[in-house]
DNA sequence: ATTAATTTTTAGTCTTGTCTAAAAATTAAT
DNA sequence: ATTAATTTTTAGACAAGACTAAAAATTAAT
C-alpha cells in the first residue's frame, strides 16, 4: 500500500506520458506535483526502490507494469467518484475534481467495484474520460480531436473537456457547453487563432487557449 | 483544517467523554489511539494551541465547543458513509467501520450533506448509533441498556451493537443476531454471567462478553 | 571543442507525528 | 508524613515529505 503522496506521483507520471513523452523529466514532474524537483529525486529514488518506476539518475523516469496498474486504478477509483457526485449527488462536473482528488485514495476494492456496479459500470466520466476497469482496461478515448482543430462548417459533438479548474469550469457553464452539446465552427481567426462557433442559435467567440481544451467527434 | 490525526485524537476524546468521564487523561488517550503517552501529550498541546481542547499539564483534556463540534462532524460523517456503504453498495455491517475510517475524513461539506440527503437522512448508522445532523443535533441514543442488563423472560429487540472488531461481527451473524431481531432472556447464570436466548426458535448461550456489547429495548 | 545555460542531484534543514528513555508531578500506600 | 507506584511530561531521535542552496551532470550555444 502506498501513501497519497506516492499514489499522487504516479497518477502524475501517467498522465505526463500520455500527454507528452514515453519518459519523464523530473523537472516536468515538480512543475505537474508543484513541489521543487528536489523533492521529485527523492521521491523517484522511493518508487523505484518499490519498483513502481525505473528510474536512472539524470535520465527521467518510466513506470514500470506494476506502477501502471496502479496508477489505473486510482484513475479509476477518480473517476467513478466523479460519476457518483454527479449523477447521484447533485454536483455539476466543475465541482467533482477537488473531492475525487481526496477520494480516489480510499483503499478498499471491494468498495470500488461496488461502486462501479451501484453507477452501472459507466465508460466515461462526467468530463468524457475514460473509465479504467477492474483490470485496468478502457475503451478508446473519445477526447482525442480538440476543437481548436476542426474546420469551418464542421458540425460537431462535444465529447469532453480537460478536467481541471473550477474557473474554466464556470466559463464553459456560461457559453452552455456541455458533454453531447452540439456545435457547429462558423469561422475561424487566423491572427489569433480563436473559432466562433454557434451553440444553440447563439454564437460565441472561443479563444485558442479554450478550445485546445474542448474536444469533439 | 485539521489533519487526519488530530481529526482522530478528536473523535477519540469524544468518545471516551462519552464512555468516561468528563476528563480524559492521557493515558486513556494513549490507550484508545494505540500511540504512547508521549505522543498524546505533544498532539494535545497542539490542539490546545489550535483550541480545540483545553489542557492543563498534569490535569488531562476536555474538548471545547469549538472541539466537539469538530468531533461530531467527523461522527456525522462516518456513520453517514457507514450507511452508504450497507444500504448502497451491498456491504454487511461488518465490514464498514474500517472504511468509514477512512471515508470520516474527506473534506466536503456539501458532499456530506448531499450524501445525508441521498440516504434519506437516516437517524442511526448500520450499528445503531444515532447520526448526528448538519448542527451536530443527535436524537437520543437508543443503545442504552445492554442485553447483559436485562431480566429472565424480557422480550426486547436488538437496537445496536458495538461497532468494532470483525470477529465480534462473525460470530453476531453466525447468531443470526441483527439491528430489529427479537429476543426473549430464558435463563441467567451467575457464576459467569452468561444469559441464554432464544433467536428465531433456536437457543443460545452468550457470554457476559458479548451480552454487554449487545444493546435493546 | 570550449564555454554557457539548463537540468538534476546532493546536502542539509524543517514540520508532522511517532518513538524511547529519563525526569517530574501526581496519586496511592504504608 | 514519608515512601512507593503510577501517570505524565520532557528531551532527544527518527521517517516521510517537503524546502533551500550548492554541486554535478547534461544539453545548448558559440
Ligand atoms: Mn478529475
Ligand atoms: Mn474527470
Ligand atoms: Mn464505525
Ligand atoms: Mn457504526
Amino acid at each position: 500500500m502506498l501513501t497519497q503522496s506516492e499514489e499522487n506521483y504516479l497518477k502524475a507520471i501517467y498522465s505526463l506520458t500520455e500527454e507528452d513523452s514515453e519518459i519523464v523529466s523530473t523537472n516536468m514532474l515538480s512543475e505537474k506535483m508543484k513541489t521543487k524537483p528536489s523533492s521529485v529525486t527523492d521521491m523517484l529514488r522511493k518508487l523505484a526502490d518499490k519498483s513502481y518506476v525505473s528510474y536512472l539518475k539524470y535520465q527521467g523516469c518510466e513506470l514500470t507494469d506494476k506502477g501502471k496498474d496502479y496508477a489505473l486504478q486510482i484513475i479509476r477509483k477518480h473517476r467513478l467518484w466523479e460519476v457518483f457526485l454527479v449523477d447521484k449527488l447533485n454536483f455539476g462536473w466543475e465541482e467533482v475534481h477537488e473531492i475525487a482528488e481526496q477520494l480516489e485514495h480510499i483503499k478498499s476494492s471491494k468498495l470500488t467495484d461496488e461502486l462501479d456496479s451501484f453507477l452501472n459500470f459507466p465508460k466515461v466520466d462526467p468530463h468524457g474520460d475514460p473509465i479504467p476497469d477492474k483490470n485496468g482496461n478502457f475503451s478508446n478515448n473519445l477526447k482525442t480531436k480538440q476543437l481548436s482543430l476542426t474546420n469551418i462548417n464542421d458540425e460537431v459533438v462535444i465529447t469532453g473537456v480537460e478536467d481541471g479548474s473550477i474557473e474554466f469550469f464556470q466559463f464553459l457553464k456560461h457559453c452552455e457547453i456541455g458533454l453531447g452539446t452540439k456545435v457547429k465552427i462558423i469561422a475561424k481567426y487566423n491572427f489569433d487563432q480563436s473559432v466562433l462557433i454557434s451553440i444553440n442559435k447563439k454564437e460565441i467567440i472561443l479563444s485558442k487557449q479554450v478550445s485546445q481544451k474542448i474536444y469533439v467527434q
